[in-house]
DNA sequence: TAATTTATGGCAGACACTGACAACTGACAA
DNA sequence: TTGTCAGTTGTCAGTGTCTGCCATAAATTA
């Protein structure tokens, strides 16, 4: 376990100091009122290393939000194949935030601030979204080879991308200035996902078996009961 | 019925003629290696004037699928109140649908290369989901409104997020070349909008009767019957 | 200490987009 | 027909995002 090295420990902190400048920046005068420069000069470096740093002006709010997704879809790949699709997803989904909660206090309410932006600004809610859904993809390819599918059935598609709607209609609570907490957050997106459960026929995740195409409804079997629920389970990589 | 006079029509002509040399020219170079003033020396007209028809560059692409939503919306304010939720927002899809197919031969043509350029441009694909997102709240609200529910409930959310889910799925489809005709499109929209159906409980999108909130963790099955089951039947004239 | 790799700053420039002002063109009434 | 008014357009200057290029300085390795 030897040290990251000098060179790379100063890259971190100079990434998180201008995302946090970044961040204080938008707060305060807004997102489009902020230049790029502004913040540069609030971490001490030139226009051209933010640059470096972060592709657009839009990525230094958003880029908390991909290492998320990223982890999202390591943690997924780490569920075991008898977990039906849905189950799969919303595990992993708890995976990912029982991650985050273990970071530092400073790690944690950056996080919700960035969060909170996203959803306050719509520029950095486009980017939010499509961020999101080049996720999609990668998360549509997992559940297919899980399941033996081709990416390019319909099914696969389907689940994931009512998986991602609920996920995005949970964390829009983070909005509303009514999420404090990481566990708050935690709380809203289990709502959503209960709710989706309920809402959905057992066993609507999986191709009726014995039928080669995205279809059917299907007997019950796996992903009947809650399956959402079970906040702790931290696996970490 | 007094025609729109001769200044509207030159608006109109201009933004046509704007919207196809932009469709071109993305197509022949790409969107990102085509700039605004390209664009504007094609129809003759200053850069400046581009900006006074379209706020953005992706704009000028997006412009046809914004019409839809709109008339999505118009459609699903006229559906009976009787229809249960995913069902109005089922027919006013095949409603507007409709309609676009009522257009010009040059009017469909357009909006499915736009469509198909949307598709396979990421910087475009982005900026339609956003789209579609801002016009989610307002189906949101048309949809609690019609159920006597709160905006803030989570229920109109679900449904319409579901819904919006499906529809990009079905519009996926666009992408891969594989759509030639309005009609392509209609069946494969149709096709997933019956997955949905088939994989949802029966009256998911209602509240329970006698169940004020549509959150708490509340008893457990769902509520009547086949509300939502009549597949992608509903065709208005 | 010398050689190599890598981060950085400064500079010029392309492109998207905006505000202000002046010139032009349909709409409409006397 | 003519004059007035309102809406449309082009020109110009400027801001801000983002990129390529090259020289410099700092960290890593030998």
């Amino acid at each position: 376990m030897s040290r990251p090295g000098l060179r790379e420990r100063k890259k971190q902190k100079t990434r998180l100091a201008l995302i946090d400048a970044a961040l204080d920046l938008f707060a305060e005068q807004g997102y489009d009122a902020t230049t790029v420069d502004q913040i540069a000069a609030a971490v001490d470096v030139s226009p051209r290393t933010f640059f470096r740093y972060f592709a657009t002006k839009e990525d230094v709010a958003l880029s908390l939000d991909a290492d998320g997704h990223e982890i999202l879809l390591a943690e997924l790949a780490a569920r075991p194949a008898e977990e039906p699709p849905f189950t799969a997803l919303g595990r992993a989904m708890n995976s990912m935030i029982t991650i985050l909660e273990q970071g530092d206090t400073a790690d944690r309410s950056r996080f919700l601030k960035a969060r909170e932006l996203i959803e306050a600004t719509p520029a950095l809610f486009a980017g939010g979204v499509r961020m999101m859904m080049q996720n999609e993809r990668l998360l549509v390819a997992e559940i297919a080879r899980r399941e033996g599918m081709s990416p390019d059935d319909l099914l696969p598609h389907f689940v994931v991308s009512l998986f991602t709607s609920a996920i995005r209609v949970g964390l829009e609570a983070c909005g509303s200035g009514e999420i404090n907490d990481l566990s708050d957050l935690t709380r809203h997106v289990e709502r959503v996902l209960e709710l989706a459960e309920r809402s959905l026929r057992p066993g609507w995740d999986r191709p009726a078996p014995g039928d080669g195409t995205a279809s059917g409804a299907g007997p019950g079997s796996g992903s009947g009961e809650g399956t959402a629920g079970d906040g702790g389970a931290g696996r970490t990589g």
